[in-house]
DNA sequence: AATCAGGAGGTGG
DNA sequence: CCACCTCCTGATT
């Protein structure tokens, strides 16, 4: 496994920009956020404790997301190679720029015949794949993408509210992107469950029909939490406590085989 | 060492 | 008020 995505590679990271700032407003933490003693925060590059740290979390989960095939995450056995290090390169937190969805992406600078060619397949695959991804994330981080678009490109394109819906319980139970409701963690988890292919490598059903899930990754899931709900300090330890709290509730329980990492939903679908 | 269980107080929407 | 968040003690894997 190991290698880097080939589809990926193929373009120079520096290529897609996401201008954060206009994007995704991490808020600026304050209040209770004051109390931030020294956590561990695995996935900066190195400087820790910068605002920008949900959001390069964000896009490391992102680049994740732009990944097309990958497949070799789901046949994880025992004994994994360079374990909790899945091919994420912090270094090269992928940004998307509306100009790589308006039309400029100069990928060489010197200029040849099939430059033409090759750059519209690129260009539309990637903001194909952007489009798609963008629902995602906005999902994940609680913002509309309709918003997001609306500012970004030309009107009618695209609208995301409107939902496409793949999945059993998508739209009206899952997704609270449009509600304006802030997500329930229940529901946070069965988000992540519901693209195995962006997350698979984080939380993945054991059996989808018993509701019976598997956190592969605690800590990147405790970020992802994190993230969504603007807690810079959630961890999986607090993440967990939260799950415990779903037992008294009859929303989440331990399996009947209790083991690491692996809880049941009591209704599933 | 990581995870699990659950008490207890605090907080933000 | 509720759904967490935070912190903690102690047990279990």
């Amino acid at each position: 496994m190991g290698s880097t995505s080939p589809s990926l590679s193929s373009l120079p990271p520096s290529r897609l920009l996401l201008s954060p700032n206009t994007v995704f407003r991490t808020g600026p933490e304050k209040g209770a956020a004051g109390v931030l003693r020294p956590e561990r925060q695995d996935w900066s590059p190195s400087p820790p404790a910068t605002p920008e740290q949900g959001l390069s979390a964000f896009y490391l989960s992102y680049l994740d997301m732009l990944y097309p095939e990958d497949s070799n995450w789901a046949a994880k056995g025992p004994g994994v190679s360079t374990e909790d290090k899945p091919p994420e390169e912090p270094e090269q937190c992928p940004v998307i720029d509306s100009q790589a969805a308006g039309g400029s992406l100069d990928l060489v600078p010197g200029g040849l015949a099939l430059e033409e060619h090759s750059l519209e397949q690129v260009q539309s695959m990637v903001v194909g794949e952007v489009l798609k991804d963008i629902e995602t994330a906005c999902k994940l981080l609680n913002i509309t993408a309709a918003a997001w678009m609306k500012e970004r490109t030309s009107p009618g394109t695209i609208h995301f509210c409107a939902s496409t819906s793949e999945e059993s319980w998508t739209d009206s139970e899952v997704d609270s992107s449009c509600s304006g409701q802030p997500i329930h963690l229940w529901q946070f988890l069965k988000e992540l469950l519901l693209k195995p292919h962006s997350y698979g490598r984080f939380i993945r059903w054991l059996n989808k029909e018993k509701g019976i899930f598997k956190i592969e990754d605690s800590a990147q899931v405790a970020r992802l939490w994190g993230i969504r709900k603007n807690r810079p300090a959630m961890n999986y330890d607090k993440l967990s406590r939260s799950i415990r709290q779903y037992y008294k509730k009859g929303i989440i329980r331990k399996p009947d085989i209790s083991q690491r990492l692996v809880y049941q939903f009591v209704h599933p679908i």
